[in-house]
DNA sequence: ATACTTATTGTATTTTGTACAATAAGTGAT
DNA sequence: ATCACTTATTGTACAAAATACAATAAGTAT
């Protein structure tokens, strides 16, 4: 059986995709870092690439953990919305030579193949803070209309997340993890089109989603706007 | 930087679930291996348990044709439906002691984590010969009914994929998958059914199913039945 | 011709999705 | 107090899809 014998190396990690949403603006983004180089102006070669957050496992904790890690170094926050989405393991996902670089700084083995499993965050972009961690020069927000070239196989692993959430909005309860804790149905409505990029008709929007058994009506309505106020909602505690 | 050299190893298997159907005894059956000790009776430790058939993946080969590869040997067959559905890496998942014998005769480092990317595989059970092979003493057909304890985290890993499959039985076009070339709308109904675990009405069965644009009706009756014949049906080819 | 067995089909009802526009409730200006 | 302005809120008619339910059809065997 000497066959089943490992005799190379697996690297596997987790990278997030995080997306989010502000009312304001009105725009799904997704939180991408830009690669840190070896140390400040010491490799004229380095050329940083944007990426999604990512690392590699470490031996005592799970994926979901790991995933937990990565998001609260990179955001410091705790508790959000992750899921597990895909894992990508193609051979040559790692061996692009625009990669080698930012590798050769990182690994004992550069051109080891890594598997990655890939996560789905919701963030509310007005409650994180994101900071550029041990693994980036800086982080950015970027409209997912608007996502640049990404490291390795980065841009499939957001279209895959994108096509996810799309399918599914309200499987995800995008509306808790997105809005503030109390919101309009309009707030709602908007996230909905910037999601599925297309417009929906309110009173259509408003008899289906109010069959929605988490959503719950609040005993209070907008102030100081200069139009009729409108009510305010939440969404109820999942059981679990 | 030294933080991100990797200094351990990890495992990465691909665990296939393969469920088969026939019409005659109208279950739904999985596919299950009887592990394979060292050599014949040389451990009398060695307590050979039910699994699902998974295997390491090769150094060059993606999770896809890791998959693939591991149902040929398993099952004598290629180009069958496959898809990835989740990827499960507790740290713990392969730290049972019922199974360390097992994997004492198989890993350089037999405690070493295994993160296993799972398969949902279907199969007409009368069309493929599944033989035994280099890590399996025999393989059994057990319904999903009645599935004994298995190795590692098997148990959650079928069912995982049972899930997946109830939840969009139409998404993977099942028919196509266990039926045969041809088939009535009775044959059909009855794998929904046992699928589902329900029953369903028949008119609206039909009714429902031949909004189905991969469904055509064939030139072609069932001959010698001792009761009205039934029209035979087939499945389009998807485009892709 | 009859008994038997499974195949096939329709209708009424409910639920859900879609298209479409008038009224309501605040604010600020006059 | 009235009016202009802005966004919130709601209903109705129609189409499409899901559900409940039973009679007739087409073979075979006797």
């Amino acid at each position: 059986m000497k066959d089943n014998f490992l005799n190379y190396n697996n690297y596997v990690s987790v990278d997030c995709v995080v997306l989010g949403y502000n009312e304001v603006e009105n725009k799904l983004q997704v939180l991408l870092i830009k690669q840190k180089g070896p140390a400040p102006n010491t490799s004229e070669l380095f050329k940083p690439q944007f990426a999604i957050p990512g690392d590699l496992i470490k031996e005592e904790e799970s994926l979901d953990e790991a995933a937990a890690r990565i998001l609260e170094d990179l955001a410091n926050v705790k508790g959000l919305f992750l899921e597990q989405f895909y894992t990508f393991g193609h051979p040559d996902r790692v061996k692009d030579p625009k990669d080698a670089d930012w590798l050769s700084t990182r690994r004992k083995d550069p051109l080891a193949r890594v598997i990655t499993v890939a996560y789905l965050a919701l963030v509310r972009i007005d409650q994180i803070n994101p900071s550029a961690g041990y693994f980036a020069e800086q982080t950015v927000w970027r409209s997912i209309k608007k996502i640049p070239k990404l490291a390795f196989d980065h841009n499939t692993i957001v279209a895959k997340a994108l096509d996810i959430i799309r399918e599914h909005p309200e499987q995800h309860i995008v509306g808790r993890e997105l809005l503030p804790n109390k919101f309009t149905l309009s707030q709602l409505q908007n996230l909905y089109e910037v999601i599925q990029n297309k417009e929906l008709d309110k009173r259509n929007f408003r008899k289906s989603i109010k069959n929605n058994e988490y959503l719950i009506t609040l005993d209070e309505k907008q102030k100081g706007v200069l139009h009729k106020p409108a009510q305010y909602y939440a969404f109820k505690k999942p059981k679990k």
